[in-house]
DNA sequence: TGGGTCATGTAACCTGTTACATGATTAG
DNA sequence: CTAATCATGTAACAGGTTACATGACCCA
């Protein structure tokens, strides 16, 4: 349940529309919770139907008529609850395809391992260049936030980003080091 | 689709039932994918229907009786064209509802926010602790494979977890400070 | 005239989670 | 006597992915 939590955060900071929530997703979460187009409207209808907020249907002339998403009472209440309570595995469980993949990689020749490897740390570094404007993004909602606090938080996550790009770009490094060694 | 290219992978060094699958996985393959014992089963049997394996019903006495799963040629194929195949997100978009709980942080005090930090990094520790059990498990399940070379690359994916918690909890360590300062 | 932005979705399918059910044997 | 190990699942629900559909306006 946590895509429709995301979309209760930035709904938090003022009302929007499905088309608006979903840029602002991938201009900056997407690095941590990538999510579909097609599932933010079909959850953002779930969650009128669980009361968590209301919308407002705005005609407009020139461009495509829109929704507009504002949160409830419960919405808020839903929001705080899901940030109050913390659970044994948080940020612990995390799937990751690509290890899973490394793990049987006994499979596959050297080479390819390299390769792979290769690829892997070539994608870590278009990530972390993507985190700089996700941060030049951040900067631009800070300036459309009220309270600016908010925005520090924003910033460490962003930050995190860091932390684990360059590590990853770090291991894969030490590790193809280590194949083209052995080979 | 990769629930089953796990099962794939550890029914390529040879047959297992469900449970030994569901028991390998939470021994080795758990801090990357996290799987439930109820899905283990339903994914193979999803992968028979898909001739991905045969399976072959072994009547006990004193236990329950089992089913032994086996690979095809279709399943071998299938298991091959996953590890060959890299796309351009591999590692990259991973879910951490953790990382987009920080990410609305701004909601909750800074106290609050010490503390799930504080919480979080006891996690990550944790996991260390259980990496270093993982790491004694693949010594016993590579004393058990025939091909040694294989086990080389559960190694490599136990390592990532290790640069991965020290990096979370370096990054942890960091904010907290960060935060106690500006209390 | 072709591509980008604005704006919304549906349908089908696949994957993951939670809760529940059963029951014998064995080791401390 | 009680907890762990062995061994298998079903049912209901929640969440995520892929493919497709529509259509106007604006800029180069």
């Amino acid at each position: 349940m946590s895509l429709k939590h995301g979309l209760l955060g930035f709904l938090n900071y003022g009302s929007m529309t499905g088309y608006e929530l979903d840029k602002a997703f991938k201009e900056s979460l997407d690095l941590f919770w990538m999510a579909q187009t097609s599932q933010i409207y079909r959850e953002l209808n779930s969650m009128e139907k669980l009361g968590w907020l209301t919308s407002e249907r705005i005609l407009q002339e020139d461009k495509p008529n829109k929704k507009l998403y504002t949160l409830t009472k419960q919405g808020r209440d839903e929001l705080k609850s899901w940030l109050g309570k913390s659970n044994n595995n948080e940020g612990i469980y995390v799937k990751n395809g690509f290890l899973m993949k490394i793990f049987f990689s006994g499979e596959r020749s050297t080479d390819e391992n390299i390769k792979a490897l290769k690829k892997y740390k070539y994608n870590c570094e278009k990530a972390l260049e993507r985190l700089g404007k996700t941060g030049s993004s951040i900067d631009h909602y800070k300036n459309q936030i009220l309270d600016k606090d908010k925005a520090f938080y924003w910033g460490i996550a962003a930050e995190y980003g860091y932390y684990y790009y360059m590590t990853s770009i770090k291991w894969a490094d030490e590790i193809i080091k280590r194949l083209e060694d052995i080979k």
